[in-house]
DNA sequence: AACATGTGCAGGAACGTTCCTGCAATGGAG
DNA sequence: CTCCATTGCAGGAACGTTCCTGCACATGTT
């Protein structure tokens, strides 16, 4: 029932007629051997089925060997983090890195130690307690989207171009809608706030009202159907609808449906995020496509890279958008 | 820019005048010291900020830190284990274990090296090639239900009394309707299998024909709404539509509206799985809460347990479960 | 007084790596 | 042939913890 005693560079060592010391560097790479002695030593490593022991590496060399993954918490939109987080993990693991799910700490008594060697944060919240409390713990943070906290510098980041993203889902929606209403979360987060300005922005370049519904980034169904029922009740109509949060979209068209409305006859409803459950629907909806498992991927990659010193601090990847134009924004081609 | 010296065991001998032993000793509770030391000994090492090194200790004591989680990969439902995640990385920190994710390694050239003190399978899937390496670590493993795999013995278990859960559910639609249509995954989870079963005897004792429409386990929409234009076509009629997977009742909602049926007039649906999208729709939809987050907790609290020798090998847990009862299946009440 | 028994702690060997240092053998330049 | 640089490897000290062993002292028992 014990652990069948597990192979050791000495084992190696000893089977091979050489020493821990020419192991460990054939194996790593390092020191002066010739390939020939490297090669050798790899195949007896392989045979006798080594692997390396992560503590002892791990405390040799100062690591933890983990990378953690936080993100808020919400009752909706978890598709998108758990993309990110699978995206994560299997970068993680291809630099032999553990991702490590770090938990909001809200109810738990001592602040439990975290042993990593650097964190990803999706989507940092303007506020959110845990910010602090991560970057506090001395190691490389790389960010999905920008960290709007004052003066905040973190290691890295990856963000999308939420600006273009949604000019080009707005310029979509101007084919066949005059007044489009924008159901958004607050400017707590980089992508909320961006999606608010480029919108803006865009009404103003265009000459059209901006009409805005706040939905908590916390969003459950019955915020969107309060604020669908908002802005079909704004002056002048609407006739197109954006639910920016993952999800949203569904509830929006329900509600769309329960005011008489109907969807993409006479309303079109788009969602910002996209999420496979926005794909398959009786009636599919348009949405951008924000790629989430990459950004997860990217992310680990980035933290990696900087682990391992191949990049430095202060990096910057932008992931292109794509927009999924389907039934729910198409009056002609929608049944 | 490099780590600040950590403080280590000597630090805190040396501050309280006694050995690395007995600072060892006074933390962990073991070794035979006077309550008046163990105090003495533990202020000196709150003051000074010592956190034992994850690493040494795992080193010494052959552990890795690290319990591991792995589920099947879906393109919805996610919902649900997301919850079982942040449940068990909330549990497991709470046992001083990280929560580490497993990726399902289909693309990855070589077996990446897991080194994990045990694993928490959420969902067993009959003929899941992961499962086998899983087992094949050597460490204990829980899983959320059961494994059908032939001759599986795991660790421990964590299950919800889904034959009781699937009774109660139609008993509750029995009060208003007849012909009841149960949309489900097949038979390779433990999960699908005894609702099914439970279904099929329930059917049989209350004189009805069962009639059962598969969607795939890893399920899109369109499989639903493929079922639900199959089931409405069924011999004498539908009026009551169960969708097993989580998140799939929405998609049968809207393609029950598609085919002319009103729910709740004329057509009850539910979900057999909750999950927070169903609750706060326009029409909220009735659904069994088989509690994820407690899931996930409970699971790893017994591997925490198992690790600890708390325990031992072949622990079963049951969880309950709940009927929500939402709207889409009160005729009388629902609007 | 002699002896067992128990208490309070210290010493030090592991755990399996990495990596710094050192030393023989080799090879070319003078 | 001598000298120095280079190559190919070995020795061994850490990393910070746990835990086995042992020693001194105190306390009871005959």
């Amino acid at each position: 029932m014990n652990a069948p005693r597990l192979i050791t560079l000495r084992d190696v060592a000893r089977a091979a007629g050489v020493s821990t010391t020419t192991v460990s560097d054939a194996l790593s790479g390092r020191g002066r051997l010739p390939a020939a002695t490297r090669e050798r030593v790899a195949a007896i490593a392989r045979d006798l089925g080594y692997v390396a022991n992560r503590s002892a590496r791990n405390l040799r060399s100062g690591r933890t060997g983990a990378i953690g993954l936080y993100f808020p918490e919400r009752t909706i939109g978890l598709e998108y983090y758990m993309d990110v987080a699978m995206g994560a993990a299997e970068e993680a693991l291809a630099h032999d890195l553990a991702l490590t799910l770090i938990p909001a700490t809200r109810g738990l008594g001592r602040t439990p130690s975290l042993h990593l060697d650097g964190v990803v944060v999706s989507d940092p919240v303007l506020g959110d307690p845990m910010l602090q409390t991560l970057t506090g713990l001395g190691v490389p943070v790389v960010t999905c989207e920008r960290d709007l906290t004052p003066g905040a510098r973190h290691a890295g980041r990856i963000e999308s171009d939420h600006v273009a993203g949604t000019r080009t889902l707005l310029d979509h929606l101007a084919h066949h809608s005059t007044q489009i209403a924008l159901l958004c979360p607050g400017e707590e987060t980089s992508f909320g706030l961006d999606v608010r300005v480029a919108y803006q922005a865009w009404c103003a370049e265009t000459g059209r009202k901006p009409l805005i519904y706040d939905v908590p980034l916390v969003c459950e169904p019955q915020d969107v159907s309060r604020a669908v029922a908002e802005a079909l009740r704004a002056p002048g109509g609407v006739d197109a609808i954006i639910s920016v949060p993952d999800g949203g979209a569904n509830s929006a068209v329900q509600a769309a449906f329960q005011h008489g409305r109907h969807v993409p006859g006479d309303l079109l409803v788009a969602s910002y995020v996209d999420s496979p459950s926005l794909r398959g629907l009786p009636l599919p909806i348009t949405a951008i496509d924000i790629a989430p498992r990459e950004m997860g991927r990217r992310a680990a990659k980035m933290l990696a890279d900087l682990l391992a010193g191949t990049i430095a601090a202060g990096a910057v990847e932008v992931l292109p958008l794509e927009l999924m134009v389907r039934a729910s924004t198409s009056p002609t081609t929608g049944r």
